[in-house]
DNA sequence: CGCGGAATAT
DNA sequence: ATATTCCGCG
């Protein structure tokens, strides 16, 4: 229907979110004045390509750096982002252009020096979407001891999750089908400029916090990492990250949910499946201790 | 190329 | 709001 503009061999959406294995969760989608048609946004599909081999020779992780990557054939992908938008005029120059909107959103960074190359602000982009990581008591931030999440640590986290085989989590998702409409997170002011903070996982109030208004039942999440998994019980509820909605499946409420309003049965799973390759060493789960002693204790 | 203002579109 | 379009500047 709304894809009478779209050719084959695109990736694409059939309904909205949903992208092979990989779909955003509804809030990561700008609200759009029509409810029921949420678009794509530029960051979501760059990240979409990013996912897929068969794009690698047109857009590509940049090896060595976390969230860089660079993009091979501008023109290339400013005809599939064209594609996607039902805009033919397209190019990389207006594509840019709205990459470039991105810094100040935080979303992305360029690469100084090299040339198409640009740098996912990896922890933003969890901090930046994810309603649950939104304090929303603004008049006193301070009381909560904001912190941001462990820098390094959470790009080779999220890194490693964005090349995760997302097919894998789709079977998974299907398993714990998933909810419903999201909790609008209702946002008053500026958005996208807003001071975001995250509890502190070793803040005995985490899980308050987190079961709390802040995080509606309706907000899925999980603990996106092996590293995670090692961090005993606690820890790996923290963590929360992009989550899947298949298109086909009917979003109710799922009995294994119980009250708490989440599940979570990703330890095991990304314990399993991160077992590092042999040659392949930097998903490897650090430690608590490492863990801990990356933690900044001063957001920007 | 890459940047960012400005006007415009959805 | 998030682009799209156009464009002058370095």
């Amino acid at each position: 229907m709304h894809r009478s503009c779209l050719a084959e061999g695109v990736p694409t959406v059939v309904g909205n979110s949903w992208i092979s294995g990989l779909a955003f969760p509804d809030w990561a989608y700008k609200a759009e004045s029509s409810p029921g048609s949420r678009q794509i946004q530029l960051w979501h599909f760059i990240l979409e390509l990013l996912q897929k081999e068969e794009f690698r020779h047109v857009i590509a992780w940049q090896q060595g750096e976390y969230g860089e990557f660079v993009i091979k054939d501008p023109d290339e992908v400013a005809r599939l982002w064209g594609r996607r938008k039902c805009k033919p005029q397209m190019n990389y120059d207006k594509l840019s252009r709205a990459l470039r909107y991105y810094y100040n959103k935080k979303i992305l960074h360029k690469t100084k020096g090299k040339r198409f190359t640009y740098k996912f602000n990896l922890s933003k982009l969890i901090i930046v979407n994810c309603p649950l990581w939104e304090v929303r008591a603004m008049p006193a931030p301070n009381l909560f001891r904001p912190t941001l999440v462990p820098m390094g640590m959470q790009s080779k986290l999220l890194h490693s999750m964005l090349l995760t085989p997302w097919a894998m989590v789709e079977q998974l998702a299907g398993q714990w089908a998933l909810r419903g409409p999201p909790a609008a997170s209702e946002d008053k002011k500026g958005s996208s400029s807003r001071i975001y903070q995250q509890q502190f996982p070793g803040s005995p109030t985490t899980d308050t916090l987190l079961s709390g208004p802040t995080c509606p039942p309706a907000t899925w999440r999980f603990p996106g990492l092996p590293l995670l998994a090692g961090l005993g019980q606690g820890a790996g509820e923290r963590l929360r990250f992009l989550f899947l909605r298949p298109e086909g499946l009917e979003v109710k409420p799922h009995p294994l949910m119980g009250e708490k309003g989440y599940l979570d049965p990703w330890e095991g799973f990304f314990a399993e499946m991160q077992r590092p390759k042999p040659g392949e060493e930097s998903l490897r789960s650090p430690n608590l201790e490492n863990f801990e002693a990356e933690w900044p204790l001063d957001p920007p």
